[in-house]
RNA sequence: GCCGAAUUAGCUCAGUUGGCCAGAGCACGUGAUUUGUAAUCUCGGGGUCGUCAGUUCGAAUCUGACAUUCGGCUCCA
């Protein structure tokens, strides 16, 4: 008799050994359909492997991360089955699942080469050995075995891995012809993997060390239907139709130039307007929020950053240090804003009334990323932080903590940002010596962000151990458009940097006192968020951000006197509004804008001139009537305030 | 930085096994037209084919080095 319990907690019994398929099977058809793996106890096994003693389960299909992964890890050996098939000889390294898909590390035999092109022909290859149905058969092998085989197949690769397991725990998945070393869980047979499509090939070292060899990987995804793949791809097709990089060079926001050197984006007129419209509406929310602006240079004596501690930890891997010709001093581009802050927060002593200080700056940072990672606005090597520092006394910080919070708030409702997440990252508690700081603090500050959480109704996650080394925080995702996840705003507790700098003030007992700094960036770098807004608007700003919000069509060059009139009288009224004069017919303009994704075209001719009206299509709407000026540019007003509406209640 | 691929006009791309002055569309300039809700017509200018070497009678095309970009690896205060 085996007692099985269900998430549900409800309690199944079966009269000997059963296994996962067996279990769906007694509860509907539909699950046994769709089942891939089952949990047992938490570990997650093969649907196929009998569970013997009493146990508690869990069925997993392709909605839940664990079925995605025995599905994507069996593909991966699909695939190993086919490149062997074209590859007699090849070693397999690793084969595991990532976020979509799965790839292989595999070491080829002498001389010979993958391209793209082969890609399909394995494609096919998975499909014909996916249709035969093979059984994947699971079976335990001592490690002298498995050594013996592999050592036959003359897979050094493998031999290393199993030469660090141990005895009793290896196990075997043979499917058709193929074998391979596997913790697994597999699916039952390769019937199930339908739809396959092999995305890339790239070099990896084994093991991700570059000392070692590199191998080639091949990337892969695969779908229980074609549908899904269909989906998939034309996901794909999007992203890159809505790719920042090409978006920003067909609206003219930014450009790169080799003379000037790669990872330094140059911002063209557009791409300043949009940053600056960013920028100007989070100076004002911060002052609402108590903020003051400081500015400080683009570079620091060295002897800065070791007093920080940045220089022991990266100078080496960061720009080299400047020096000047007759005394020799040595100067850094600044890598981050903090130590120019602690220096300004120094200037004069400080008293418990002055705090919290609250000191905001676009400080431009620059850091060496090695070329290889450079990638469009959201990898580079001079970047503007929307920096502040909040120096604030201990008894403050969940308050100051909580306020950051509101401003982030803000700021996603007037990004239409709708789909976040709030990830907050604590001390590894096993590795107490990776942090700096004392036990109270830390166990204060984490209360502090853990309560502010709370207290704000954030729907977070908590990760243990991926704090910073001087103190934890908070990071926002945000999910675009195509569901995407992207790293934004962040929110730092730090007790390292007043410690160094040597930070006080005066309590109101009349001794000294240490501040604690609070880092935060809601946009994070105005290059990446922008990139990111690009991406998840396709170029389609919201109005108050838009560079340029209403173009005016004249019908006929007779009536670009009238058009100049209206357009002066807009950007009197504060909207973005430019003339198109050029002599074209009015349907061609139309288009021409419609396509530069311009928020509203206004139409002019003989009937407009003479009523003082402008004809108004908004973008991707159509014609939306004709209306005097005045009320377009009050409407026009309203549909900005609206949008901005976080920032004036 | 490492592995692989790419680089032809401002942009997007053709260019067959090395062989006449290297092509197209868009953009730009010109002339005509004076237009009513997603592309009017005419003519024209523009490229040391990423850079530098090499092979060859001859190189956009073959070889090498370098630069940049892309996809990965690694790294990320």
């Amino acid at each position: 008799m085996v007692q099985i319990t269900l998430p549900d907690k409800s309690i199944k019994e079966f009269p000997e050994a059963v296994d996962g398929y067996e279990i769906a099977k007694s509860i509907s058809p539909r699950l046994a359909k769709d089942v891939l793996s089952v949990s047992v106890n938490g570990e997650v096994w093969d649907l196929t492997r009998k569970i013997t003693k009493n146990a508690t389960v869990k069925l997993h299909t392709w909605d839940d991360r664990e079925g995605k992964e025995t599905f994507w890890h069996s593909s991966a050996h699909l695939m190993a089955e086919a490149i062997e098939h074209f590859f007699p000889g090849t070693k397999f390294g690793i084969g595991p699942t990532v976020d979509t898909g799965f790839y292989y590390d595999i070491d080829l035999p002498e001389g010979k080469q993958l391209s793209e092109k082969d890609l399909q022909k394995i494609e096919q290859k998975m499909l014909e050995l996916a249709r035969q149905k093979n059984e994947i058969v699971r079976s335990e092998i001592s490690k002298e075995d498995a050594l013996n085989m592999f050592t036959t197949k003359n897979d050094e690769l493998k031999l290393e891995l199993i030469s660090e397991l141990e005895d009793g725990t290896i196990t075997l998945y043979n499917q058709g012809n193929f074998t391979d070393l596997c913790r697994g869980p597999h699916l039952p047979n390769t019937g199930f993997i339908k739809a396959i499509k092999l995305t890339s090939i790239a070099g990896a070292y084994w093991r991700g060390d570059e000392h070692n060899k590199m191998l080639t990987r091949v990337y892969g995804v695969t779908f229980p239907k074609q549908k899904m793949l269909e989906e998939y791809l034309a996901m794909l097709e999007e992203a890159k139709k809505r790719d920042h990089r090409k978006i920003g060079k067909e609206m003219e926001l930014f450009t790169f130039s080799e003379e000037v050197g790669q990872g330094l984006p140059l911002w063209l007129p557009k791409g300043t307007q949009l940053r600056m419209q960013l920028e100007d509406f989070l100076k004002k929310v911060q002052k609402k929020y108590g903020y003051e602006q400081v500015m400080t240079p683009h570079i620091g004596d060295v002897r800065l950053y070791k007093t920080s501690g940045h220089y022991e930890k990266y100078g080496k891997d960061s720009f080299q240090t400047i020096k000047t010709p007759a005394e020799g001093e040595e100067y850094m581009l600044k890598p981050m804003n903090c130590p120019h802050h602690c220096e300004i927060y120094k200037w004069k002593p400080k008293s418990y009334k002055d705090l919290p200080i609250r000191m905001a700056e676009f400080g431009t940072v620059y850091r060496y990323e090695m070329s290889g990672e450079l990638h469009g606005l959201t990898r580079v090597r001079g970047f503007t932080q929307d920096d502040a520092h909040i120096f604030c006394r201990p008894d403050q910080l969940k308050d100051e903590f909580k306020k950051v919070i509101d401003i982030i708030f803000i700021i996603f409702k007037a990004i239409d940002f709708k789909d976040y997440t709030a990830q907050i990252s604590l001390r590894d508690p096993e590795k107490p010596e990776k942090y700096i700081g004392s036990k109270e603090n830390w166990d204060k500050a984490e209360q502090a962000i853990i309560e502010a959480c709370e207290e704000k109704g954030l729907k977070t996650v908590t990760e243990l151990g991926e704090a910073a080394f001087y103190g934890p925080k908070l990071d926002f995702m945000i999910k675009d458009a195509l569901g995407r996840n992207w790293q934004l705003g962040t929110i730092q507790v730090d007790y390292n940097l007043p410690e160094r700098f040597q930070l006080e003030y005066i309590g109101a007992d009349d001794n000294r006192h240490r501040p604690v700094m609070i880092h935060r960036a809601p946009f994070g770098s105005m290059e990446r968020f922008i990139a990111v807004l690009i991406e998840h608007t396709a170029g389609k700003f919201p109005l108050w951000l838009t560079p340029e919000q209403a173009v005016v069509l004249p019908i006929s060059e007779k009536y670009n006197d009238y058009a100049k009139k209206v357009s002066n009288f807009l950007n009197i009224s504060d909207i973005r509004t430019v003339v198109d004069e050029r002599n074209e017919k009015i349907g061609r303009k139309i288009r021409d804008n419609e396509l530069k994704r311009i928020p509203y075209l206004l139409i002019v001719g003989e009937k407009e001139t003479e009523t003082e009206t402008v004809s108004v299509r908004r973008q991707g709407e159509g014609d939306k009537g004709s209306m005097k000026t005045s009320e377009f540019a009050d409407f026009v007003l309203n549909e900005v305030r609206d949008q901005l509406s976080g920032l004036y209640n």
